[in-house]
RNA sequence: GCCGACAUGGCGGAAUUGGUAGACGCGCUCGAUUCAAAAUCGAGUUCCUAGUGAGUGUGGGUUCGAUCCCCACUGUCGGUACCA
């Protein structure tokens, strides 16, 4: 197709249109306050998650939720919305850094050229974007905020009472100690196990160790003092919040999962150590089964393991722990399901009666979780009931299941038996009554926990933002505002250390902020500029707030019942982090007064995977990967949009093929040729055949407002692909037609705009329209074009159809059932039997049962 | 294992949420146009043993009627995994 003339010259004037928007700045959205900005008019906040600018440019998964947001916002646009469409760039990252390792070529150069490449290969699919507003994490301008931000987390604390964040100076007017304070702050330091990658050269968040084991690196555990996120804080009100949010229900879910709630009990155990008795708490949520315990389990790397064990179990006890912290986390879990342990010689004591139980240590008791130790309940838990069949341990029952259960090993509910004053109560009622015993005895109490860890925030690299943290005799303090961005010093050195200082450590000048400060040489993860980006799209040149009052008000706020961002389109690989992360800061934010909704994005859609022409995923080393850009070249910028789109559901997963963007480029180049003709010479002409002359059929007509009234629908709905199908439904009738109202005609091409913006543009342009389309009142349908005066009904026997009729749409129900029954066909399957039921749907269908 | 989603022609997918299964597109077949081809236009295209036939992953159920609702199962994909 490339070596010939293309079946319409969409090669010459797409690139004119997007000159032409960008000249005129068409999808220029006003600043509020500007002359131009209409505050009458309602908001619309539609937003693509912003690409993180690879080397490897645009891949067509990209543009398959681009061109949904796009419509819409064409849409919204055309039905009087204020809409705010930006597109920006999450520009610091690993993969720049890895470049700048391999290269010696500063981050920023490498980022500048593939933001310049991801910008062209965006401009040329005629997005909608308000390119005034664009952003870049790695931006001086934008990386400020960030920092601030962080200062901001770095000065408040999580208030137990109002269940918010308040500012940390609260504290100090209490006259809470600089060590307490440090204690409370939602940015903190902490010595802990953290995921250390020495290959990466740094530490990575538990969220995303995962990602980069596929990827080939190793992570291993190693206690480090790092900065934290107390994001834990926040888990209640992240499960609660959630709720009213218009999600698909399997992200809700996902998050919901990650943040693993569990209501239960601590209950509190005595050891007898070597030297004292010990006390020990357990977490479990089963405290009705706690005349069932009959052994306990402790971490490896529980404190208390070296006070209790005896001497005849000390060196047993120290190979296994030296064992088990050599494990890598996929020897001690995926691949090891197989139970290990040893007796630590002590017992403890079970405060419901008194029974000695032995304590063990185990490696399937995680330290990181609850309290580190546990109640084993072999009778009703899998793990250890695994656990005490390998070592012989006892077995009791506790609960009754109902009858006909295997006992052994039941984790479900039933009635409390041996079990003292549980017996006789069902499991949810034991429970209580076994928290009320804790409680009166002063054994335990109830307790919530959840998996959701703090959110390790420190990153060993040069690329990203350097927290505004000085360090002076061992304390750490927050820079001044006004110095505010705090920078990258300029390194032509970027390899990672290998030791948890990372390179800055290198910067030697830089680091002395002065004689007694030092800089933190920590940098931040690539998630903290992507917690906030959205934020900054409604005010993006803004240096003395990180959004004004009057930008939040408008584009975050209350108004119109739909604060935040009203759309957010993006891939399920962010389900957990991305959207976790900026569902925290946003709240923390929120708390601080800083916003007025509590909640970022109120809608999210999750497009589907395009898959390769293999079905396959698109991957370099299988080489199914298609580049838009051939496509573009080869089809056009709006054949590949509107591909994209008519492939099938939005949120589907879906192969490519390339045999159906050559269906949608014939569909674009037939609406063409409805308007346009080739004359002698071979040059595109408009024909006669739209005009104002042509009388109005009713037949077209009537094609033309369904086309009107399904793809408004569909457009609501999302559905793309069947407004699609709509159009060309209308576009064959065109075809068809001798001669086509240029009224009708014009309104096909509003409705087509938002899908097809270069071709529809060209088209009202040749047909001597001075207002451009975008610029247009979305068209409204009447409804009398669509009523036809006779419908058709379908009549079955026995739920089979055997006639269809043509009846009046007035037609009585009598006079349907009439019909139906004489009709010849449905007389011939009568025959021999009695009728003994009509069921009659108006309009629809008439159903005759006999036999 | 657990959680979630999905299963419809040769292919991508439609079906007003209980009312004509297969819209629209791809592919294929035939025809028109052409010296010929491409492109374009038109007709056809679920399957078969061709019937008063079968048919929406399988088996059952509810209903006058089920792709849609209920029960059991199978398969595919995504997430998660010793979380007490």
């Amino acid at each position: 197709m490339s070596d010939r003339q293309k079946p319409f010259p969409f090669d010459i004037f797409e690139s004119q249109w997007q000159t032409r928007w960008e000249k005129d700045k068409t999808f220029r959205t006003p600043q509020v306050g500007d002359a131009d900005f209409d505050a009458t008019k309602p908001k619309y906040f539609v937003l693509d998650m912003f690409p993180y600018p690879s080397g490897a440019g645009l891949h067509v998964g990209h543009p398959e939720g681009y061109t949904a947001t796009d419509i819409i916002g064409r849409y919204k646009r055309m039905t009087g919305h204020n809409v705010l469409h930006p597109m920006g760039w999450d520009a610091f990252g690993l993969p720049a850094e890895q470049h700048a390792i391999k290269t010696g070529e500063h981050p920023s150069i490498s980022t500048k050229i593939n933001t310049d490449n991801f910008r062209r290969q965006l401009k040329s699919l005629g997005f909608a974007y308000d390119w005034d507003r664009e952003i870049n994490t790695t931006d001086p301008g934008y990386v400020k905020w960030t920092q601030w931000i962080f200062i901001q987390l770095y000065n408040s604390y999580f208030c137990e009472e109002s269940k918010k964040a308040r500012p940390i100076s609260e504290l100090e007017q209490k006259g809470y100690s600089r060590a307490q304070i440090d204690d409370e702050r939602l940015a903190f330091i902490s010595e802990a196990p953290v995921n250390w990658s020495p290959d990466l050269g740094t530490v990575l968040a538990n969220e995303e160790v995962e990602e980069w084991k596929a990827k080939g690196h190793t992570v291993e555990r190693r206690p480090l003092k790092q900065w934290m996120l107390r994001i834990t804080k926040y888990a209640q009100r992240l499960i609660d919040d959630l709720d009213p949010l218009d999600w698909p229900d399997s992200i809700k879910a996902l998050q919901t999962n990650w943040i693993g709630k569990s209501v239960g009990a601590e209950v509190e155990f005595e050891i007898e150590g070597t030297k004292k008795t010990h006390s020990v708490t357990v977490f479990t949520t089963r405290p009705d089964t706690l005349f069932g315990a009959t052994y306990m389990v402790l971490a490896p790397e529980h404190a208390l393991v070296t006070e209790i064990t005896t001497s005849e179990q000390k060196e047993a006890i120290e190979s296994y722990i030296s064992a088990c912290s050599t494990k890598s986390d996929l020897e001690r879990g995926d691949l090891n399901k197989d139970k290990s342990g040893i007796f630590t010689g002590a017992y403890a004591t079970n405060p419901v009666n008194g029974e000695k139980i032995p304590v063990w240590i185990a490696d399937y008791v995680m330290m990181g979780y609850g309290t580190g130790a546990i109640m084993a309940v072999p009778g009703h838990d899998e793990r250890d009931f695994e656990f005490a069949t390998k070592f012989d341990l006892p077995i009791l029952q506790v609960v009754q299941p109902k009858e006909g259960v295997e006992w052994q090993g039941y984790t479900g509910n039933g009635t409390a038996i041996h079990s003292g004053f549980l017996d006789g109560l069902k499991t949810k009622d034991a429970k209580k009554a076994a928290i009320k015993w804790l409680l009166d005895n002063k054994k335990g109490t109830f307790k919530t926990n959840f998996k959701l860890r703090d959110w390790l925030f420190s990153r060993q690299r040069y690329w990203g933002e350097p927290f505004p943290i000085l360090w002076e005799n061992g304390e750490h303090r927050t820079v001044c505002e006004s110095e505010l961005p705090v920078l990258q010093p300029d390194m032509e050195d970027f390899k990672p250390t290998g030791s948890p200082e990372g390179p800055l450590a290198k910067a030697t000048e830089w680091i002395e902020y002065s004689e007694t400060s030092k800089r933190e040489t920590n940098t931040m993860p690539q998630w903290a500029g992507s917690c906030w980006y959205y934020l900054r799209y409604c005010d993006p040149n803004n240096s003395e707030r990180f959004i004004s009052k009057e930008a939040e008000a408008y584009w975050m706020g209350e108004e119109a019942k739909s604060g935040g961002v009203d759309l957010y389109v993006g891939g399920t690989e962010h389900a957990v982090l991305h959207l976790l992360y900026a569902r925290f800061w946003h709240k923390v934010l929120f708390d601080l007064g800083h916003l007025s909704t509590n909640e970022p994005f109120q809608k999210l859609v999750n497009q589907g995977l395009i898959l390769g022409e293999d079905g396959q995923k698109m991957s370099k080393s299988i080489g199914n990967v298609v580049n838009p850009d051939e496509v573009v070249e080869q089809y056009g910028a709006d054949a590949l949009r509107l591909y994209e789109m008519f492939m099938g559901p939005l949120t589907q997963v879906k192969p490519w093929q390339m045999k159906g963007v050559e269906g949608v480029a014939r569909f674009l180049a037939k609406v063409w040729r409805v308007a346009m003709s080739e004359n002698q010479a071979g040059e595109w002409e408009w024909s006669n055949k739209v005009s104002t002359e042509a009388s109005t059929d009713k037949a077209l007509l009537k094609v033309t407002h369904e086309t009107i009234k399904k793809v408004t629908e569909d457009i609501e709905a999302m559905s793309f692909n069947t407004a699609i199908s709509q159009m060309m439904i209308c576009t064959n009738a065109f075809t068809k037609a001798e001669s086509v109202p240029a009224e009708l005609f014009s309104q096909f091409l509003l409705v087509l705009n938002p899908f097809a913006p270069h071709l529809t543009e060209e088209l009202n342009r040749l047909q001597g329209k001075q207002t451009l389309l975008s610029e247009q009142t979305w068209p409204s349908y009447v409804e009398e074009y669509l009523i036809e005066s006779e419908v058709q009904i379908v009549v079955q026997v026995n739920g089979k159809v055997r006639a269809k009729i043509m009846v009046d749409k007035d037609a009585s129900k009598e006079t349907v059932e009439e019909l139906a029954k004489t009709h010849e066909n449905v007389l011939s399957f009568l025959e021999g039997n009695t009728i003994r039921k009509v069921i009659v749907v108006p309009g629809r269908l008439v159903n005759i049962v006999a036999n």
